[in-house]
RNA sequence: GCUCUUGUAGCUCAGGGGUAGAGCGCGUCCUUGGUAAGGACGAGGUCGUGGGUUCAAUUCCCACCAAGAGCUCCA
């Protein structure tokens, strides 16, 4: 969902106007079934609405078409959105009765709007909506009359917490559709339908690019060779930009002693998202002869008293020994540091899905280590890589955060003053980029603010892939140090960088944004042959051999099947370029070419052909 | 982690208290065909796992595991 700013909540849109009193069609509905049931909020959102309600009796997809029933009977009553105003006491006085968010007075009072109209700042207007014999506290606005909301749809329902904060008690939210007609309401469905096609685990499964197997682990990606193809060229196209840019590339394990995590911070912040520590052996040993009972061990756990190795949750501290393991002098910096790491992290079991949120992914990861006055120019270089490798790919759909953050939260660590610098450094830089960004508050990591690029997948879901991030706190944790011209010991800056985020998250992302339809560098294979009878083999043989002599990922068809149905497959396989060849092509040592989007290119010489593909795939041409 | 939904052949799904079906895919054979499906035959399933109810469970109930949607979280 995307943030709405704050003048975009102030100003409701003709259509979030309808989808709001939509919202208001499905309570009087509700209530009309249910009538015990106690509304909390039910706002517009990206095209619809949802009601959050609680209620005994468990909604479930079944009771769909009875609400939709209902809804449909207030709208043909074409009843009139009527607002009222009253005083807190008079809206009090209704919550008490029963009667807000109700057909009627109630033995039990509306305690969520009771709650609600405590959270109305003094002095601001109260308002109530009514409809038919519906009436709820409501600021609006609304349409006028209920029989506008002509075309909408029961969509789902599942379990929010009241207020969104999982401390209150959990209510169950029914998500509807809603637009200004039946036509484009059907239009959205129908995208809806086909953005399903898209999905990066559907074509995932029917490509063959990746596998999670139970008996491996949840959110554990296997990347089948197919997948691997993708992610090797990504890691190529990467490497080549970085050898450019004058990075260097390590290697480190993918764990780390618990200390080291203690000094960074991560194990005592992020204890509930780790994989639990990887205990030495001999201190299990220790433990069991001093009677050590489970609790204990969860109690040491807890307090992080215990010695032993952690999956590495983030490559910065191994980034940060490296550079620690030599004196530096401040003619060495900037050093970058790059690896492909590998990271582990316990994401709760409901938030995982699909490649875009896995409990153990490869980061493009990179630090690099400079002078306090090379900051803003590193952070641009970075910047720009992001850019360029988003450009590359053709995703230019994305939108720039400045992660800030909260003022009000204790989280984060390190001296405000260092924060202030921080944050001021990127939007520096984020401004002098020139693209459009958004500062959202608490968004930042823990030890420093970052620029995000996010971009949506095919259900509309936001997901953070680059960043760019400026770090004053952990130098400081790890006593991090150069020496300066004034042959002193000065501290560096650190910036974090990883332009495609995850290598899983973006694969996953990059299935959905080309529908499969890769482009010919990256597709795993590239071309494939089909002859059109036995008696050609021979030349298909020697087309292969030579697209394979010039790097070419080919696949020869050897199957009995026509050509019809030999294009047919390598249609649905999505291979970029299919040549047909037959007895004419076999005479004159050309290929008839078709590619998969584009349809019958005719027929070329095998050598043109061939120059023509590899100057495609060289320029990483979309 | 929370709520709801789902789990039947490799995939998409139908079925239903009396030990299972379709299409596609796969295998073998026939067919050598010119830009999105040629034909015949055949092999695949402890119906997610474990309990319970029952003469009998894949079907009903419970728990667990996993997936999907949303919420919360996301270094």
């Amino acid at each position: 969902m995307s943030r709405k700013t704050l003048e975009q909540r102030h100003e409701m849109s003709d259509i979030e106007r309808l989808r709001h009193s939509c919202a208001h069609v499905l309570a009087t509905a509700v209530m009309r079934i249910w009538p015990d049931a106690q509304l909390a909020g039910g706002p517009p959102v990206d095209n619809g609405f949802y009601y959050d309600i609680s209620l005994d009796h468990a909604i479930t997809p079944a009771d769909f078409e009875q609400i939709e029933a209902e809804m449909k009977k207030v709208v043909k009553a074409n009843e009139t959105f009527e607002r009222l105003t009253v005083s807190r006491e008079e809206a009090a006085e209704l919550a008490k009765a029963g009667r807000l968010g109700a057909l009627s007075d109630r033995s039990i009072p509306s305690k969520f709007k009771l709650d609600m109209l405590n959270d109305i700042p003094e002095g601001e207007e109260i308002s109530i909506f009514k409809n038919g014999d519906f009436q709820d506290l409501c600021a609006g606005p609304h349409v006028g009359r209920t029989g506008n909301c002509k075309a909408f749809k029961v969509m789902s329902v599942a379990a929010a917490y009241y207020k969104g904060d999982s401390d209150n008690e959990s209510v169950q939210r029914i998500y509807g559709t809603c637009f200004k007609n039946r036509t484009e309401l059907d239009e959205h469905l129908e995208k809806l339908e086909e953005a399903k096609k898209r999905d990066h685990r559907k074509l995932g499964r029917e490509m063959g690019l990746f596998a999670i197997d139970e008996a491996v682990g949840q959110g554990l990606i296997l990347w089948k060779p197919k997948g691997s193809v993708i992610r090797r060229e990504l890691q190529n196209f990467i490497s080549k930009q970085l050898d450019a840019q004058g990075y260097s590339e390590v290697f480190t394990p993918h764990i780390g002693k618990l200390d080291l995590y203690r000094t960074s911070g991560h194990f005592p912040y992020y204890q509930d998202s780790q994989y639990p520590p990887v205990i030495e052996r001999d201190v299990i040993t220790k433990l069991a002869d001093e009677g050590c009972s489970c609790a204990d061990l969860h109690n040491i756990l807890e307090k992080g008293e215990i010695e032993g190795f952690l999956l590495k949750p983030m490559n910065c501290p191994h980034h940060i020994k490296i550079y620690d393991s030599e004196p530096r002098s401040y003619r060495d910096l900037p050093v970058r540091l790059a690896e492909f790491g590998t990271v582990y992290r316990w994401e709760q079991s409901g938030e995982l899905g699909g490649m875009t949120r896995v409990r153990g992914f490869t980061q493009d990861d990179a630090h690099l280590f400079c002078l306090p006055e090379q900051v803003a120019e590193e952070i641009q270089g970075c910047l720009g890589l992001v850019k360029s490798v988003l450009g590359t790919l053709g995703m230019n759909d994305y939108r720039v955060r400045l992660s800030l953050r909260d003022p009000d939260s204790d989280k984060y660590v390190g001296d405000p003053a260092n924060w202030d610098k921080a944050e001021q450094a990127l939007r520096d830089a984020v401004t002098t980029l020139g693209v459009d960004y958004t500062e959202e508050l608490g968004e930042a990591a823990f030890y420093g603010p970052k620029i995000d690029f996010v971009v949506s997948d095919v259900i509309g879901r936001e997901w953070q892939l680059g960043t760019v991030q400026v770090d004053y706190n952990l130098p400081e944790r790890f006593d991090l140090s150069y020496n300066g011209a004034d042959n002193k010991s000065h501290r560096p800056v650190m910036i974090h960088r990883a332009p495609f985020g995850s290598l899983e998250r973006f694969t996953g992302l990059l299935i959905e944004h080309f529908a499969g339809h890769f482009p010919t560098w990256l597709a795993p294979e590239q071309v494939r042959i089909l002859p059109i009878s036995d008696k050609v083999i021979e030349f298909a043989e020697k087309a292969e051999a030579a697209l394979r002599e010039n790097g070419i990922r080919v696949v020869l068809d050897r199957t009995a099947d026509k050509v019809g149905a030999k294009i047919r497959l390598a249609q649905l396989d999505k291979v970029p370029y299919m040549l047909v060849v037959g007895e004419r092509e076999a005479e004159a040592n050309q290929v008839s070419v078709r590619h998969a989007r584009k349809g019958d290119l005719g027929t070329q010489s095998l050598d043109d052909f061939v120059t023509a593909i590899v100057d495609e795939i060289n320029q990483r041409a979309l």
